[in-house]
DNA sequence: TTGTAGGCGTTATCAA
DNA sequence: TTGATAACGCCTACAA
């Protein structure tokens, strides 16, 4: 007698109302239901309204795993980043949520650590969701991963750089120029004894560092001695230290361009801490243009850059994609802007 | 002609192989296979080796959603979180995946932006897809998103706070007291006319506001224009102005206690531009701790919080109760530490 | 516009 | 320890 309540007393299921459950109160087909959730327009407004009603009233939720099995498409966007901490990042990956909005698209992220092997394993590993589409960071994956993307069967976004070269589609900036432009600022405002400190040293800040070396170059005024990188993570209190390592090698530096924001700060404390006076005996650049460079004491230079915007469009490209609307370009460059401020005011 | 090749020239199919190709190979049935896999145990010696071998020989990954299908229960962790930008978060963050590491189980990320409404929202929504658990940020949910967290089904983890009353795990530090503590040492250090500023003040901000607040009530040196609050995002140019906006108020203001570390900072360039000396005619103390107090010129006092340490024990707790090993403490408190340091060094 | 039939790839159930 | 069978909940293909 307890086994025959409801018309399987068997023994699997959830409890949750599925969509014949829906389609038996609404008096249609199971796949009717399918449609007017998918698509309204396909099913008659009638039927649409008998089912909008069973839904409310079963508190009806389509499950994303059999909708996934069925379709042989997950509704997921696989975003990999190197990092979840650094700044850069994590503003473009809240440009990306945001811009997803309430989209029943969700994110599934993945942190690289700045490992093109590990992001060769995540990529292997998202793609056996069947993503409706991947957005990776960089430009510089491995072979394999590189085959893995071109054959990947959905859309797929390279973010943070620029190139002529994308698996699909590519939306950010060139970093080299972006070394360039604020190596050049220097160079105009009149420091002569440029030097570069870079933490991390990962491939946007070896672009970052080709571009001021091209700069410096140019201007015939490079010399090794006035750069000093790491391979450290970067930090505020690196670039105090990075600062004392350059002027230990060249006594005469007289500018820094910082391969970003916190280098630049740290490297504003120690100036403070050693008593160099900011801009007079040493300018300083950042990179990012965080928050707090238009606010120190004095205000610090720093090149703008477009994170947040990079992630929703991004996605914006994912979107269109989806939903056949023509990508205009699929390589957008978004460029960066110099904030000049007093610390490169000689 | 063209329609006979392969058993079923039929429609669908991934191209894939299967968990039925890899046990045609092997020479056993499809269950096997699948025991094999999840619990090599199950499975003799001999069978496993040929079964291993199929899967190498085939390439073949387990379908996740397949498995989330027959299953009923997905490998994914819910993890809601205010902001993907808050350095704390995005440190507990990183904490939750490093300690996953290579475990098949994903993070699904929801981000509820301060709203306890898009929180309920964001946990219906991954209630969804069954998780195998559910991390939350603090204690102040929705009734309805209690209710939502105790009838989940999975273990769930409030993350951040410490309480006596969890819907089930809950791990993090005592924000009042954290207050308080930051407070008492402006008071040992002698300042008397103590300012708080807060930005954003959610509910772990107000915590610390009212562990301020008792900590001068019992001091007798209260007052209600050493407080400055407001909505606003923080930032490090929000501190600067949150100073201003106090010292306005309570010309004799002597020491702050800043909600974070951006504020802080922004207090301290405020106080060099003003020429304000810090530690003497101001005392600063902040709140977290980032890398960048301890090399400010002066360096700031401030108090330090486990924000990587919470990610990290969380997922411990999770995967614990997965296994069903027993969680010890199902509360943990893991406390925070004053860090003293030449800003409010008298 | 709506419905029928059957499969997506895996695991739970039960039997051997 | 192993296997046959039937779900899991939804969607594609095709027909009406």
């Amino acid at each position: 007698m307890s086994k025959d309540r409801g018309r399987r007393a068997s023994r699997r299921g959830s409890g949750r109302p599925t969509i014949a459950d829906v389609a038996k109160l609404a008096g249609v087909a199971a796949i009717t239901v399918s449609r007017a959730l998918r698509d309204p327009s396909l099913v008659s407004a009638e039927l649409r309204a008998q089912i909008d009603t069973a839904v409310v009233q079963l508190g009806y939720a389509p499950d994303p795993n059999a909708r996934a099995l069925a379709s042989s498409r997950a509704d997921v966007i696989g975003v990999l980043v190197p990092s979840l901490t650094n700044i850069v990042f994590a503003d473009t990956v809240r440009g990306i949520y945001d811009e997803l909005g309430e989209s029943p698209l969700q994110i599934q992220m993945g942190n690289t650590h700045y490992s093109p092997r590990e992001e060769e394993r995540l990529v292997r590993m998202f793609l056996s969701q069947r993503p409706s589409a991947l957005i990776v960071s960089g430009i510089d994956q491995t072979q394999t991963t590189r085959k893995l993307l071109e054959t990947a069967g959905c859309p797929v976004v390279q973010i943070m750089e620029h190139g002529d070269d994308p698996v699909d589609m590519l939306i950010g900036f060139s970093h080299f120029e972006g070394g360039k432009m604020a190596t050049n600022h220097l160079l105009e405002a009149g420091y002569r004894r440029i030097g570069f400190i870079g933490a991390r040293m990962d491939p946007r800040s070896q672009r970052r560092l080709a571009g001021y070396r091209w700069s410096l170059e140019e201007a015939q005024l490079f010399d090794p001695r006035l750069v000093t990188t790491t391979l450290t993570p970067s930090s505020v209190s690196l670039g105090g230290q990075l600062l004392a390592d350059t002027l230990a090698k060249a006594h005469d530096l007289d500018a820094v361009f910082c391969n970003n924001d916190d280098l630049a700060m740290g490297v504003l404390f120690e100036c403070q801490r050693a008593a160099i006076a900011v801009p007079h005996r040493m300018g300083i650049c950042g990179f990012n243009d965080l928050d707090m460079m238009r606010v120190a004491y004095p205000p610090l230079t720093s090149v703008r850059t477009p994170r947040y915007e990079i992630g929703r469009r991004s996605v914006q490209m994912v979107l269109d994609r989806l939903a056949n609307r023509p990508v205009s370009p699929s390589i957008i460059d978004l460029g960066f802007e110099l904030q000049a401020r007093e610390s490169t005011m000689r």
